[in-house]
Order: structure tokens, then C-alpha cells, then sequence
DNA sequence: CATATTGTGGATAAGCATGTCTTCTTTTGT
DNA sequence: ACAAAAGAAGACATGCTTATCCACAATATG
């Protein structure tokens, strides 16, 4: 078998991963409520630094504000209950979130499709779909304090 | 946005990939016939020094058979019609193929669910059921010599 | 037995995702 | 104006996946 490989069929990044999770503390709290990098992060149970990283590709993508000095720190932009997890992650990720072929293929589509072509595509939008129905509002609501898994730092096996 | 992140859900590595190819070469001969390494890879249009490795995984996981020496190639030990894309991959890749939590919580599952968890998994057993009913043979016929990807070398954009 | 041909195995490199650290800039409060 | 507190930006480090290369082992053929 491969090294480690891959193993896993993995939604989005690490990276996104974190932001999620960050977002998801934010959206506990009140709309207009500030949190600063560090205890934000720490709450989620994800590395500072690198989702301080995303944390900014989110102000520039106009879905937090962040205000610094004193007192400062992020907030949502908009209200938890407006915003789609498909949006986040297409922010975070860029917006193709579908392959133009699993096999990598070059010219599958349309007329000569790779023989995986319409599996895969029903189940990306499916996928989609689901993703785009799904508020952080209603994220937040059903995560029940999920713990972070092994391999965010600061909780090494 | 994330450098150049992810921005794809990707069913396998590139070497899976790789494999999946060079065994849809190997699939249109006859069983019988042996197969160079280097051809293959020509063929299949992938990497033939990493696709080798590859090729040696499928060796130790029984599904080639490795002849040295003048003559000698790579074949199938069974027949393409009997061996399902499942079967490929796992060997390939190890066999977990979904993973417990999407969004990497170390605690979802069961009665402690993430907002994502049942539509996922509903997703990967689709995925899995579809990849175990699709056999080799039937991914050769309908594979009408589709063109490998940008990425593989050789074939540079 | 010698030699050419093929796969095997190990070392090493290149590239990218992830993670950390240090310095700079902006803002607030005194 | 100054100091403290926050985020921004970039350099740097680490680790894993992908890729390449070369010496070695096995086999067929003459």
C-alpha cells in the first residue's frame, strides 16, 4: 500500500476544517459579539497561526470584520442564519468544487464520459445541494461541543 | 483563498489513479498477455517510475503477476470481468475508505452526530456501492481512449 | 555460463500543504 | 504623544505526496 496515502475522501482542506470549526464558536455567540484570534482558536481546538491565515481570507471575502487594537477581534459580517456552508467553503477553497473528472481523465465529459462521469456527478451535486441548505445558524445548533480530532496541535496523541 | 489548497474532492491519490489507468491498458488484451512496465506507462500515459510502484503493490496484493527477464511483463491474474474497482483502489489506497468524521471531529458518530454526518455517509456508501458493482472489464469498454490529464509529465500544459 | 532484459528496492529530490515565528501596522485608551 | 492590544504580512520550518534515479536480483536465451 501507498506510504500513507490518502485513505480518506476528504470534503476540504485542513485549513477549512479549522475555519469551520472557528465559525462555528462564533456563531454560538451573538451577532455582533467580538472574539480575538487567540481565544477564538483556542475554543475551536484549532492552530492559531495557520487559521489565523483563514481567518483573514474570511474578512476579505467579506464574511467577518476584523478590527484591531484593543477590544478588537472578529465578527460575522452578516447573521449566522444567512450564511451557507457552501459559501465558506468556496471561499476558502476557490469555487470548483467539483472535478471535471474523478479519474483525471482530461476530455471526460459530455459525449465520452470516464465510465465513474455520471456516478460521480449526481453525487457532487447532491453533495452541493446539501451543503448549500445548511446554515451555520443551523451548524451551530446541531453540533453538541464536538471535540477536535488527534491531529490538531495541542492535542497530540 | 488557500494557495493552491484543494479545490477538489478527489476519489484517490495519483498514484491510484496512475494504476486505474495503466490497468484499463492492461484490461483491452487478452489476460494472457504480458506487458512491459514502460509500455504500460507509455500507453497509459502516466509517470512510469512512480506508476512502477504502483504496479509492485498490485504484485504483492495478488492481482499482477510479475515475469522477469526478456519476455517478461506484468498480466492479470484473474480476469478483468472479476475483478471490481473497489477491490483496486482499497489494495491501493488501504482500506478505510471513508472516514469517520467530514468535518474531522474526533467524537462524531452514533448519537453524537456533526451536522454533515448522515448525508456523507449516505454519500460514501452510494460511492462504495457503485466502486464494487463497476468491474475492470466494464471500465475498459467504456473508456473510449479517453486522453490522460495535464498533470501526468510527458504531457505538460 | 554469459549476457541482455526485465522487475525490485532503496536513496534522494522536488513540490505542495501545513504549521510556526517574528516583525509591522492599525487602533484604542490614557 | 505614547503605550498596549489587536490583526496583517511575510519568512521560515516541517512533513507528506509525488517523482526520479541507480544499483541489484531474477530470468530467459544463446
Amino acid at each position: 500500500m501507498l506510504r500513507s496515502c490518502f485513505k480518506v475522501i476528504r470534503l476540504c482542506s485542513k485549513g477549512c476544517e479549522y475555519i469551520l470549526r472557528a465559525l462555528v464558536e462564533l456563531g454560538r455567540a451573538p451577532d455582533t459579539e467580538r472574539f480575538r484570534a487567540k481565544e477564538l482558536c483556542a475554543k475551536a481546538g484549532v492552530p492559531e497561526a495557520y487559521t489565523r491565515k483563514v481567518l483573514h481570507i474570511l474578512v476579505e471575502a467579506g464574511f467577518l470584520e476584523a478590527t484591531p487594537g484593543p477590544g478588537g477581534g472578529y465578527h460575522l459580517t452578516r447573521p449566522a442564519k444567512d450564511i451557507t456552508l457552501l459559501e465558506i467553503i468556496e471561499a476558502v477553497e476557490g469555487t470548483e468544487m467539483e472535478r471535471a473528472c474523478v479519474m483525471g481523465y482530461k476530455d471526460c465529459g459530455g459525449e465520452n464520459p470516464c465510465p465513474l462521469h455520471e456516478e460521480w456527478a449526481k453525487m457532487m451535486s447532491a453533495l452541493k445541494q446539501a451543503l448549500s441548505n445548511m446554515t451555520l445558524a443551523e451548524f451551530v445548533k446541531s453540533g453538541r461541543r464536538l471535540r477536535a480530532d488527534g491531529d490538531a496541535p495541542g492535542e497530540r496523541r
